[in-house]
DNA sequence: TGGAAAATCTACCGCGTGGTCAGTAGTCTG
DNA sequence: CAGACTACTGACCACGCGGTAGATTTTCCA
């Protein structure tokens, strides 16, 4: 793989055409997001969206890459810096974070989630529950959580609520997630020890 | 409303319409579920079909109502029987019950939570999470909860941790539905004391 | 400055969509 | 048994979709 050098024209266009197919999606659903309305939003036609990317799912694709590397980018780094329960605790808290500064990126991924049969993760890659099982294993296996907590079960639950949060604060734009966040933390802290 | 009689034929077709529908949407998703396809499933026309319903959105509609009232009669009659923190699990159990027991209405539901713009509840019905909230202030009010347990958020919270539940079967069939249940209910007993 | 390459346009194609319409068996009834 | 009504068919329509072809403008560099 050489790697051929993009010119300046195509990496702004591409970036732009990303852009314009995160807001669409976000407004108007993944299934409402039509190769023209892409085209007219970004101000070309369709022929030169098609000139960029192979095909309209080439687009949407990348743009959910895009949004879903800035997510697992900032979620990393957040739970990267700690170790234990503090894992898991930075785990909800970048992860409400991030998506309630960016809700556009954040209907995009619930979108994806449901209605998109072909956008999906890489098959290789460990699924969001198994990480976070992973993290809440460690928490136990350092004496922070019980010793008979399932950390499947606790995933599936936790990454339920947090979506639930996430949900509650798209349709309800005075909810506060961050609050919700520390509340959810709380019920954890109380129920896992 | 004089409510005109159904002949025996409507009633069947309609009922076997509604059929069709739910199987198609639990397998191809909203999207993928054409007005052809339900007529081809159904074995007529696709005048056929508007000849019963005014439009396949009107199809569309009668399946969700019809799955939702199955739901709701089940879980409203579980959640009577009982009170106070009993009567919350009582409606994790049911909820959880009959939908693992009917995946195809489950898909349903799911899919129409996210794709469907036009197909939802009444709007002045109340909503699922203002319902379990009311449940759960109940159980405070009656001493099974802590004071301090907050209905609204602890209402999205369990609801999210239920969905997760109930998507996660649908992916992972062996998934132990009950079990789940079961621990989210031991969670729960565990924080809200 | 000229010519290649990049970037874009307009026009078009085939297809699947939801929906309409005229016609027609069958059936029930006055 | 005539006529109304129920239940249905097949042909058709307009539209929006993703995608293609060829001509055309714009950009860049030798």
């Amino acid at each position: 793989m050489p790697a051929k050098p993009l010119t300046l024209t195509e990496q702004a266009r591409r970036a732009q055409l990303i852009g314009v197919t995160i807001d669409l999606i976000a407004r108007h659903g993944y299934a409402g997001t039509s190769l023209a309305r892409i085209a007219e939003a970004a101000g070309i036609s369709k022929a030169a969206v098609l000139y960029h990317f192979p095909s309209k799912d080439a687009v949407v694709r990348a743009a959910y890459d895009s949004v879903l590397e800035g997510l697992t980018a900032r979620v990393g780094a957040a739970v990267a810096a700690q170790s234990g329960a503090a894992a898991v605790e930075a785990y909800i808290r970048s992860m409400v974070g991030y998506l309630a500064e960016n809700p556009a990126h954040t209907r995009m991924i619930v979108e994806a989630i449901v209605e998109a049969p072909a956008v999906d993760d890489t098959p290789g890659a460990p699924s969001r529950r198994q990480s976070v099982a992973a993290l809440i294993a460690a928490a136990r296996d350092a004496g922070d959580y019980r010793a008979d907590v399932d950390p499947g079960l606790t995933a599936v639950i936790m990454n339920g609520a947090l979506d639930a949060i996430v949900s509650e604060s798209l349709t309800d734009p005075a909810f506060d997630t961050a609050a919700a966040a520390g509340y959810l933390i709380d019920l954890l802290r109380r129920t896992l020890r």
